[in-house]
DNA sequence: ATGAATGCAAAAACTTTGCATGACG
DNA sequence: CGTCATGCAAAGTTTTTGCATTCAT
């Protein structure tokens, strides 16, 4: 139940909140707008504002249930977050998300950061790929 | 002469490109906001229109005269491209933007991609780092 | 001269906030 | 029941666009 969820998380477990959860938990894109989960929710005829969408979203990534990106400048984009760390691969000619994960990019990051004489904090890679020619991925 | 540039990228050398162009160029701080070079403008004497601004560099953009970051979700920076290409650190305490290159990485963009039937379009990497304890960062 | 570029202001897109009402524990 | 969350609408930010005027070639 994400009742439990929530309140591990510290947060009331309020209608609004486990609605946007079950959203971004079971949506077979795992990276939402708040657009997006608006849109979900009134598709299946749950009244929930915009503002409180953003709110939520907002509280859930402070919280650690969720992680906030930007593909794009323009708006961004929630997945609930993963047990295990990764990064993004952005398809130009579809928009769709592909994750991947690469100890080797990680290491390499964390080394590269101590040598400047810094910790590293957070950091955001994301590849920006087409379709090879003649790669089952050309199909789509 | 930035005129001789402009012109070379297909571009009408007018005054408010070339005041612009100058200001990429000659700022200590490699990473402007469209707001940052309207303000500097300002700071100079030359009216220009925020407007103006954007429109250029949207041009200067797709002309490769310089690059769009999105360091943070807010507005977008600019810098002039650099002769090789590489990626950046941003202090989280201070905000400065420090670059790095590392061909390690970059191989290894290339061969994960290609592994998974794509090409590589391009790529954005963003290392948000604080100042490591005992190091000269920290004094900062 | 002629088409492109600019400036202004209005609009657009995304997100946040104020405040009265309603819900959780 | 007290407090926190919600909804609505209004405001905030950043960026884009329409249109008359001005400029570069």
């Amino acid at each position: 139940m994400d009742t439990q969820e929530l309140k591990k998380a510290g947060l009331k477990a309020t209608l609004p909140r486990l609605r946007i959860l079950e959203i971004l938990e079971g949506s077979h894109e795992r990276h939402l707008s708040a657009e997006d989960v608006y849109k979900a929710l009134i598709d299946i005829g749950e009244d929930v504002g915009l503002a409180t969408i953003y709110r939520v979203l907002t509280q859930f990534e402070a919280a650690g249930l969720v992680q906030r990106h930007h593909f794009n400048g323009a708006h961004a984009v929630f997945e609930v977050r993963a047990e295990c760390h990764h990064d993004h691969m952005v398809r130009v000619d579809t928009g769709e998300v592909i994750e991947f994960a690469d100890e080797d990019i990680e290491r390499r990051q964390r080394q590269i950061v101590d040598e400047h004489g810094y910790v590293l904090e957070a950091h955001s890679l994301v590849l920006y790929v087409r379709p090879k020619p003649g790669s089952p991925n050309a199909a789509d």
